[in-house]
DNA sequence: AGCACGCCGACT
DNA sequence: GTCGGCGTGCTC
């Protein structure tokens, strides 16, 4: 073959990590050519610059070619170069993750590189020295004060038992809030590392979640790392190479760990289940649960997804069997549940003076726990001083200039704020369109709530002090620290904040959580909207009582009777509220009843979004009436099986300076679904234009 | 995704 | 007259 010099004998096809579905082939030399495999790592020129790369076949002789092979590779022979340098000739990918990695690309559509990229993060490959060893002292264990089986009760021993009777199935784990699931996980741990094997939990949300750390370390009495975003390049790097070489047997992480480099796995924990966290809302759109119970299909280990209020899609495995399930109904240990209260803020009298809706009785309630020396949390789902800024003139409303949705006001920042794309801009000191000066603000978040509470409150109990709590103060770790530990100690005893901090925190001298307004929970399109204010309201008021106290809950909403807000004042009425959510979906034949897909197409112009979404549409809705006669009699599609839906504007209409529109799939098996995905993809690259598919979409995005 | 090349507005 | 805006197009 012209062009293939002496020296460069073989080649390797490779992958980069960029969001391109093709991959690319190099010339390498005989030595390289000897150690190159699967899963290697090495760095190419790549069109100006260069790349980290990632090998996806052992590097191949040329000569050896096939003549397919030979003439595909004939057509890039002048633009074949060299690898520059082999970064990793072992593979940074065990074999049941690259297993993982390609039926993740499989099903979500995605491209090699961006689900590679999870697998092995090119952060790790970043400087060629070996990481410091950073000074730990050395953890003492006591072995003496670990986790025994002794302590579970009944029902925690109950389920010990079924699954280590039948170990490596799949677990839904469901018990009430404060039901020491976290027991039943440390002696299935212990039971798993007894084995020789190694514990995998991922966890919706780590940095705000160091007690659960400390509780595996003080439970198991052995190294437990930490798997998240936020860890350090070095940091991280030491974490990859302890789990390669086995010396961390226990991981907890977050959604990507579920590629986590760990060997011999014996238990995969799923910790709220139902947390759309899991789903990655953006370039690789995959659900680490799903992938962790499909990882634990590959390595033949137990897996369990607990959750107080699980997700109808494992419910309804359970109810095929596919999934066993265990109960904890008790709450462990002395704390009991919360009493929760709905205020209707239609009829209930409201305090004046404050700008979020706010019932006298709430505030009574908040006055009273303060004075009783306990604490309370106050939840409002939108951050910054007030949601818009409206013309006292003409009724204009300041606007985001990239997105649908108006820009909210930021006092303190002194800034307009846009929530979707972060686009910030000055305070205006007139209106824009009739030059008109009274501006006026309007709803609240929880910047004015903040001090609107702290006036109230030091009116009827000086001293007190409220500490908020959202995205705008995570923006500094020593900001969000000094304003939990300050809760933590009791310097302050309200916490406002947004809805980020119902996960995991554990405060026992907490006993009274407001919602102020539940309404936005469910007040969206989405068929998913009641199941999911359920959850989220049920675990924000798991937050109340933890401690010897009993916990009172206010949930404020326009919209009492809301069957969401119902369920959470009767539970003895769960059953039904889950039975009748489950009758709506499967009459609606949505999941999980059904698969859903979705595919979105984005432009600048409105109009041409909506032109290209039709003709796909369309093209769709061809091949689908087409493939109905053509495989009528291999039964794999019929018009009753799928559905395609829209397309229609998306739910947010315009983000980032684009106009969006989607189409749906609704599909009774997943493969006549995969098929028609193909079938988009395939008119997306002869129409040379770009589409976003979301296999088992979790929102409306 | 990067990172370039390629045509239209405010400036030393 | 240039510097530079980010709109499309490619990367073995």
């Amino acid at each position: 073959m012209a062009g293939i010099d002496l020296f460069h004998r073989f080649f390797v096809d490779v992958v980069v990590p960029r969001p391109v579905y093709s991959s690319y082939s190099y010339l390498v030399d005989d030595n390289q050519g000897a150690v190159l495999k699967r899963g290697s790592v090495v760095r190419v020129p790549f069109g100006r610059g260069t790349s980290l790369a990632y090998v996806i076949d052992d590097a191949k002789p040329v000569a050896e070619l096939e003549s397919t092979e030979l003439a595909k590779l004939a057509n890039w022979q002048a633009k074949l170069k060299p690898i520059l340098e082999v970064v990793s000739a072992e593979s940074v990918v065990l074999p049941e993750v690259w297993k993982l990695a390609v039926w993740a690309r499989d099903y979500y559509f995605a491209p090699w590189g961006d689900v590679l990229s999870v697998a092995a993060p090119s952060a790790l490959f970043k400087g060629t020295k070996s990481p410091r060893k950073k000074k730990t002292k050395p953890v003492e264990y006591d072995l003496q004060n670990r986790h025994e089986l002794s302590k579970l009760n009944d029902e925690q021993r109950t389920a010990y038992d079924t699954i280590t009777a039948d170990w490596g199935k799949v677990t839904l784990l469901e018990g009430v809030t404060g039901s020491g699931k976290t027991e039943v996980y440390l002696s299935l741990a212990r039971k798993a590392l007894d084995q020789g094997k190694t514990v995998l939990i991922l966890v919706p949300e780590i940095a705000l979640t160091p007690q659960l750390h400390e509780r595996f370390i003080r439970g198991l009495q052995v190294p437990v790392g930490l798997w998240h975003s936020v860890l350090a390049d070095g940091e991280r790097k030491r974490q990859f190479q302890q789990l390669f070489s086995g010396e961390i047997r226990v991981l907890i992480g977050v959604r990507s760990s579920v590629f986590a480099p760990i060997r011999d796995l014996g238990l995969i924990i799923v910790d709220e289940e139902h947390d759309t966290t899991y789903k990655q809302e953006d370039r690789f759109r995959y659900h680490s649960r799903d992938l962790a119970v499909v990882r634990g299909k590959i390595s033949g280990c137990e897996v369990v997804l607990g959750s107080a209020t699980p997700s109808l899609e494992t419910r309804q495995r359970v109810i095929e069997k596919k999934y066993r399930r265990c109960v904890l109904t008790k709450r462990f240990g002395e704390s009991v549940m919360p009493i929760i209260d709905i205020v209707d803020l239609s009829v209930e009298p409201r305090v004046e003076t404050i700008r979020a809706p706010f019932a006298e009785r709430t505030l009574q309630e908040l006055i009273d726990t303060i004075k009783r020396g306990e604490q309370a949390m106050v939840f409002l789902n939108r951050r910054g001083f007030a949601a818009f800024l409206i013309c006292e003139d003409c009724g204009e409303t300041t606007n985001c200039p990239h997105c649908s949705i108006s820009l909210a006001v930021h006092f303190r920042a002194k800034e307009m704020r846009c929530h979707l794309c972060g686009h910030s801009e000055a305070i205006p000191s007139h209106c824009e369109k009739c030059r008109g000066v009274s501006l006026s603000p309007e709803g609240a978040g929880t910047e004015s709530l903040e001090d609107d509470i702290e006036k109230l409150m030091t009116e009827a109990i000086p001293g007190t002090k409220v500490v908020r709590l959202d995205r705008d103060q995570m923006t500094s770790a020593t900001r969000l620290e000094t304003a939990l530990s300050s809760f933590r100690n009791g310097e302050s005893q309200i916490l406002v904040g947004t809805q980020m901090l119902v996960k995991g925190h554990d405060f026992p001298n907490v006993t009274l959580v407001v919602v102020v307004l539940a309404d936005s929970l469910f007040r969206f399109p989405d068929f998913r909207a009641a199941e999911r204010a359920y959850q989220i309201l049920t675990q924000v008021s798991g937050r109340a009582g933890r401690g010897k106290t009993s916990g009172r809950v206010l949930i404020q909403t326009f919209c009492p009777e809301h069957p969401a807000l119902e369920v959470l004042t009767h539970p003895e009425g769960v059953a039904q509220f889950i039975a009748d959510e489950q009758e709506a979906r499967q009459i609606l034949s949505y999941p999980p009843f059904s698969r859903l897909a979705r595919i979105r197409i984005e432009k600048v112009e409105k109009a041409e979004a909506e032109k290209l979404a039709e003709s796909l549409g369309d093209a769709l809705t061809r091949w689908v009436k087409n493939n109905v006669v053509e495989q009528e009699t291999t039964a794999i599609f019929s018009s009753r099986t799928i559905e395609i839906l829209g397309p229609s504007e998306a739910f947010i209409e315009r983000l980032k300076g684009l106009y969006r529109f989607d189409i749906t799939i609704k599909s009774a098996e997943i493969s006549p679904l995969q098929k028609l995905l193909r079938v988009a993809g395939q008119w997306a690259d002869s129409a040379q234009e770009t589409i976003i598919i979301d296999v088992d979409p979790s929102g409306l995005g």
